[in-house]
DNA sequence: GCCTTGACGGCAA
DNA sequence: GTTGCCGCCAAGG
């Protein structure tokens, strides 16, 4: 089990817990959903620290031009590639998502209440709730 | 306790 | 339109 002791770490791993089947977003998009445009950074850190129990779909987040920045973290990109594809996930080029038609923004398509609480205060909410759920898919 | 690195993003030249 | 550089924040060495 990684550290998280920051609340970002949490915020992070809930947001990645909730990109639905088929949909991407990047780094970008969720450091600012957290508040934090210029971090996004940190939440690719994050995510080089996910255990594979938490089940966050890590292969859901690609960077700003939607390449697997990550995919070596799978053992190699051609595994997120294929996971993705599995899921209807247009590429448009390889190892490179096309961002245009599944793109999904947290701060837009995510519940606001959700995104507020977590923005507000992660202490009462429980985001291991949620990967519970995302626990099986992966 | 300090310095370097890091699954990136945005802005400037 | 494309390429390059700087910036943020935290963790690891």
């Amino acid at each position: 089990m990684i550290m998280q002791r920051g609340e970002f770490t949490e915020k992070v791993y809930a947001v990645v817990a909730s990109i639905p089947e088929g949909r991407v977003t990047t780094y970008g998009r969720i450091a600012l959903a957290l508040g934090m445009p210029r971090n996004a950074r940190r939440v690719g850190w994050v995510m080089s620290g996910v255990e594979r129990a938490r089940g966050l779909p890590c292969q859901r987040v690609v960077n700003h031009a939607g390449y697997l920045s990550g995919g070596w973290a799978f053992g190699h990109p051609d595994l997120m590639q294929a996971m993705l594809l599995e899921e209807g996930v247009p590429f448009s080029s390889e190892y490179v998502v096309d961002l245009h038609a599944c793109v999904w923004d947290p701060a837009e398509e995510l519940d606001p209440e959700t995104l507020a609480a977590m923005r507000g205060c992660s202490c009462g909410s429980t985001p291991a709730d949620e990967v519970d759920d995302l626990d099986e898919i992966a």
